[in-house]
Parts: C-alpha cells; sequence; structure tokens
DNA sequence: CTGAAAGCGCTTACAG
DNA sequence: CTGAAAGCGCTTACAG
C-alpha cells in the first residue's frame, strides 16, 4: 500500500501491460464489462485493486464528452434559504443515485437584460463541464430562451418563476399544487365552524397568487366573501405578516382563523398575536404554506401548515432532466406535485364569543 | 448568431485556422495571453467572439491535470441544516472570486472504519475531478488519516472535529473562539448583576465542552459556582434545551439568566420558558450561541446570543485549501476566527425579587 | 512573439 | 472476445 501507486498516478496503460491485454480490454472491463470474458475481467479487476488505480475524470470527460454532472443554480437569490436546502436535499439524493455529481453556483441577472446579453456562470459555459441545469430561485423567460437557444437541457423550478410554466420551450418545469392545498385548508377551517376566514399573503407575487385563488375556491364553495390582508411596507415576509396581523388585530373584520401565504407569513402572524396577548388556537386558528424546517422550533402551539413535497420536486427535477440527456427533442414537460394538509396545534374550533356573534 | 457555432463544438483548431495562427497562440490567448503580440491577441479575440467559442472543460483538465474544482463535503449528516448554509454560502464566494466551482457532496463514515477501508464519493475517487476538499459536518480522525495517505489536499471546518485540530497531518483546520464567546457572554450577565447564570447544553459533544469551559471561566472569575443542567433524554438540541428548562423551573436552583450552549437550545429553552408563563427578560435572561438565522422569526423578544462568524469561516477554509494546492508541503495550520456577543432584547436586569433574595 | 508537434488518459469503432 | 490505433480538445515545452 506505500508503493506509487497510492499517489494515485497510475494510468490505464500501466493496468494494460500488467494484465497482459489492451487498454481497450480495461476500458471494456471499467465501463460495464460487456464482450469481455470472465477469466479476463477477473485478472484486470485484480490489477485494478492492486495498483489502486483511479480513472482520470478529465480524460474521460474528453473521450466520452459528458460530464455526468449536473449544475444546481441558485438564481438571483444572495444565498440559498432553508427553503431551497430540502430540494438541494432532494437533487442530491436522485443525482447521486443515478452516478451523477452536482456543482452547486449561484447567478444573478435581470429580467429584461437581453437574451444574448446574459453571462451565464463559467462553470456553465465551458463545454462538457455540465451536462444540464437545474434551476431554483427567481428566474425569468429571457433566461430560459437563453438556455433554448444555446441547446443547454435544463429544469426548472416552478415556484419561483414569473411565467407560465406550461409555456417553456426546450426544457421541463416541476411545480406543485399549492392552490389545491390552500383551498384544502380553507376547507377544513370552515369545516370547524369558522366563518370569517383571512387570507394574509402579497398576491402580487406569483406564487401567493395561486394560494390565494385556492383559498377563494373553498370560500365561495361555502358561500362566504373572501377575505384578505397584506401590508407589505416592512422587509420580507416576516414583516409583512407581523404588520398585516396589526391591521387584522385593529380592524374590523372579525376573523376567527388566519390562512397565511406561507410559513414565514405565519410566523410574522404568530409573533403580533402574541406580542398582542391573542392565545393560538383559543382565540385564533393558524395554518401556514411550506412546512419549513422553521417549523420545528415553535412547539407552543406547534403549526399547522400545507406539506411542500420539496425533497421529492428535486429528486423529480433530476429525474426528468435526465430523461431529457437522453433524448434531447422530447417536448417540454410540466410535472405538478401533489401537498398536504398537515394539522397540528394551530388549529382549534371556533372562539366561544364569535361563535355566537356570528 | 445563427450558425452551426452557436452550438458550441467550435475547437480551438478552427480558431486557429479562422485568425491564421497556430493553436498554441489561441491558448495562450486564453490563458492571460502573455507573450502574445497587441495585434495577434486582438485578432485572435476577435475571432473567439464571432465564432461564440467555449473552451472544453474536459480537455483542459486532461492537459493542465487541474480542475478548478473543490468538493464541499457534508460528513455524517442526513442532510444541510442551516447552520451549514452560511457556510457554503461563504465558500462559494471566496471560490468564485477565486474562478474555481464547487461540486456539493454527502458522504457516511464510522469514526471506527479502518482507514484502508473508507470509500470515498465517487467523484472524489476519480483522479482530476477535484483538486481538494472542504470537510464539514461530523469529522474523525480516521478520515483525515485517510486523506492523508492518499494526499488529496483538505480543510477542516473544526466545529464538528472529534479530534484535536492542532494535531492535524496534511490538512488545515478552521475553527471559532466559541469559549471567549460564551466568556463574555457569561461576563456580561454577571455584570448586570445576575448571580445565578446557568449554563445548558451537553457538555458530552466537543462544541458545547468548549463553550461550558469559556462559561466556567468567566463564572469563577466573578468568584460564583458553575452550574450546569441538561436532560438529553429527547432527540435534538432544541427538546433537550426543552427539557433541562423543566428541570430548572422545577427544582430549586433560583437562576435569572441562561447561557444555552447553542441557539436551538435557547429555542427549545424558550418554548418551555413560554409554556410555563415565565417570561423573557423580565424573570429570564437568555443568550444562545451561533446566531443562526432561525432566531429571524423570534421577534418577542428578540434573542440574544454569539455570532458565529460561518461565512468567514467558509471563506477562509477556500484561502488555506488553495494555498496548500499552491504547495502541497506547507505545514498544517490551525486558524480559529473570532466571535461576537450580540445583545438583543432577551437579556435584561436582575428580577426585582431575586434581586433582594440573592 | 509564434508555429508545429508531442502529450495528457481515456473511449470506441475497426479489424481480426 | 480482444488488440492496435485513431481521436477527443486542450496545454506546453521546443525550436525558431
Amino acid at each position: 500500500m506505500g508503493d506509487p501507486a497510492a499517489r494515485g498516478d497510475v494510468t490505464i496503460g500501466e493496468i494494460a501491460r500488467a494484465a497482459h491485454v489492451g487498454t481497450g480490454t480495461v476500458s471494456r472491463v471499467l465501463n460495464g464489462a460487456e464482450h469481455v470474458s470472465a477469466a479476463t475481467r477477473a485478472r484486470v479487476l485484480a490489477v485494478i485493486r492492486r495498483l489502486d488505480y483511479r480513472p482520470h475524470a478529465g480524460a474521460r470527460r474528453l473521450a466520452r464528452n459528458t460530464a455526468r454532472t449536473l449544475a444546481f443554480v441558485m438564481a438571483n437569490r444572495p444565498s440559498m434559504h432553508m427553503y431551497n436546502v430540502t430540494t438541494l436535499n432532494g437533487v442530491m439524493a436522485a443525482s447521486v443515485a443515478r452516478g451523477y455529481s452536482v456543482v452547486y453556483t449561484h447567478f444573478d441577472y435581470g429580467p429584461r437584460r437581453k437574451v444574448a446579453d446574459i453571462a451565464l456562470p463559467p462553470i456553465v459555459q465551458e463545454r462538457g463541464a455540465i451536462d444540464g441545469l437545474i434551476l431554483v430561485g427567481i428566474n425569468h423567460r429571457n433566461m430560459l430562451d437563453h438556455l433554448a437557444r444555446l441547446e443547454i437541457p435544463f429544469v426548472l423550478h416552478q415556484a419561483g418563476y414569473s411565467g407560465d410554466p406550461r409555456q417553456i420551450r426546450g426544457g421541463d418545469a416541476v411545480g406543485m399544487e399549492d392552490g389545491a392545498g390552500t383551498e384544502r385548508a380553507t376547507a377544513h377551517l370552515l369545516s370547524l365552524g369558522h366563518r370569517r376566514v383571512c387570507f394574509v399573503g402579497d398576491v402580487a407575487l406569483p406564487w401567493f397568487r395561486r394560494r390565494w385563488a385556492g383559498y377563494r375556491r373553498a370560500v365561495r364553495a361555502a358561500g362566504r366573501t373572501p377575505l384578505m390582508e397584506w401590508d407589505g411596507s416592512g422587509g420580507d415576509s416576516f414583516d409583512g405578516g407581523a404588520m398585516s396581523a396589526e391591521r387584522l388585530l385593529g380592524g374590523r373584520r372579525g376573523c376567527t382563523a388566519i390562512v397565511a401565504g406561507d410559513d414565514l407569513v405565519m410566523l410574522g402572524v404568530l409573533d403580533t398575536l402574541r406580542r398582542r396577548g391573542v392565545t393560538v388556537p383559543g382565540e385564533m386558528s393558524l395554518v401556514g404554506f411550506g412546512d419549513t424546517p422553521e417549523l420545528r422550533y415553535q412547539q407552543s402551539p406547534t403549526l399547522s401548515t400545507i406539506r411542500a413535497p420539496r425533497f421529492e420536486i428535486g429528486a423529480r427535477m433530476v429525474t426528468l432532466l435526465l430523461e431529457r440527456l437522453d433524448d434531447r427533442r422530447l417536448p417540454p414537460r410540466y410535472v405538478s406535485m401533489p401537498t398536504e394538509l398537515v394539522v397540528r396545534g394551530s388549529i382549534g374550533p371556533v372562539p366561544r364569543a364569535a361563535a355566537t356573534v356570528a
């Protein structure tokens, strides 16, 4: 084990010489060993093991013209949020299972930048470094057009896409049934007797808009009026939730349940309710969206939400992308993953007072 | 722009022909352009732009025998926690600035697995795919020995290392002054008049032990007795914090301030205090460790903590690793990054009652 | 400063 | 089933 072989500079030629075969045979053994006799195969494998042979990645990529590597591209986000970590884990699991590596990279571009002026990250620029792109974060049409023109295979995480995922050329997209999730959550609250259920979220953003639509379907089906509150003057979703809750408490809406556009909105709402001494779920029921890991750290009460299948979305993106690598002319596909209502401690019956008033 | 060149299959040879130069000259222009006349250089660059030339990564790696790629190895963790996301962001920023790409990979191994039996992830196994490793997560001595034997350059995030970071062979390590941080936090609480400050954390774990030591230094310097509480029968740090707080409240310790071993412990403690109706900081002051992003979602009160320079640690790991790539025989180095007390709303003066009793 | 050529370490038709 | 050889697209001494 102390021989020079351990330094890893053994080549296929040295293996061939030591095993008394040609380099082609060694290569065949390395790559699935079709058309190699069992005896030869065993002999070659023994030498490979003895000399601690490790193939050279660069040489392979050059000869094969494929890298067996995907790029996870986080677009237009300063850094990775918890939100995307689970998706990355799903991407990793599916990639590793298929023998692919994953390069992690950032990339910022404006939605109105001209297609030809978009400068991709260096690793994506190079030929043969990356086989396909997994686009996460906030993406726009101009980028997808650019990739289609460059004929770089890609798959898009729909959540942060500003366009219609069914109108994509040259690539696939994976999304989720967020509208259906919020619809179910709202229907559940209504079935508990809540009459005034309020939606809190910034409907200017596409994903909140889809959830707002689901909420409305449920409210209308119950013959009630949709109620929405949003104060976006703060910074992020958390601030917005906190300030919107202030308004709700100050106004005369009389809500007994809140459907938050996402989990951070819910956490902001909860913060205000706590500060104002409003008990959950005693005086107010609460449901969020995403089932983000952060909810783990709120146990009094535990928080209800809609599970977003982020891990599965990551895995599915890889599957679609690898299928496209096999056949570049596949038509664009859009897959929407199911969501699931997770009822925890923050949902309760209608408060006594409100029930009699209504 | 619609020509075949856009498909990206232009080689250096075609550039050479079109520019009436040799391939060597094109290569020189591509790589810093030393010893190339301005005129030639301009001509070659024009052709490169016109034909939309993109170098082939595999060919470069083969010829250069370097990949300009680092691997971020998350060891012995089922997935990435928020804890490590910031470190990854630091790694990314520093790598990109130096023209390096980052491959993200998982890897599990036991602390007692024999060195020779450790099977690294495929991408690390290959030669020429990865120039060096950035080890994050939970790591053990056997792994580092294995890497040293294979002569793979690496840098270790000390936080999850079970051994002494000053005893590493063949690689570097980056840690932080966690003891000093906890010492400062404890001293701050004592200076506010708190007499019974309690440490909550599992001192069986190396990082908690370092913080416990810092806490003790401050307590002893003030002539007081260290107090520690830990109930590890639950699952993670959060559960441990919650259960330990139950014990504290049930016991006769009379603490008025708690130094938590990390932020999750603090969140668990907070959850119990809330449930039991103990106000923060009115009846109990609280300080954590890490300044993890999760704290953002607790605003009533905002939570004090010790900032762990995770981003900077990530960046520093890259710096050390690249230095080592330049000179493989560099002696092992250990860098410890400073921490910083972040005082927010969860720290207050001693409660009236306690002050008089003590 | 520049060109012709060897060499990096694989894979893959092509013969046999 | 197997070997000899071409070829993948770069970089880098080596001459000039």
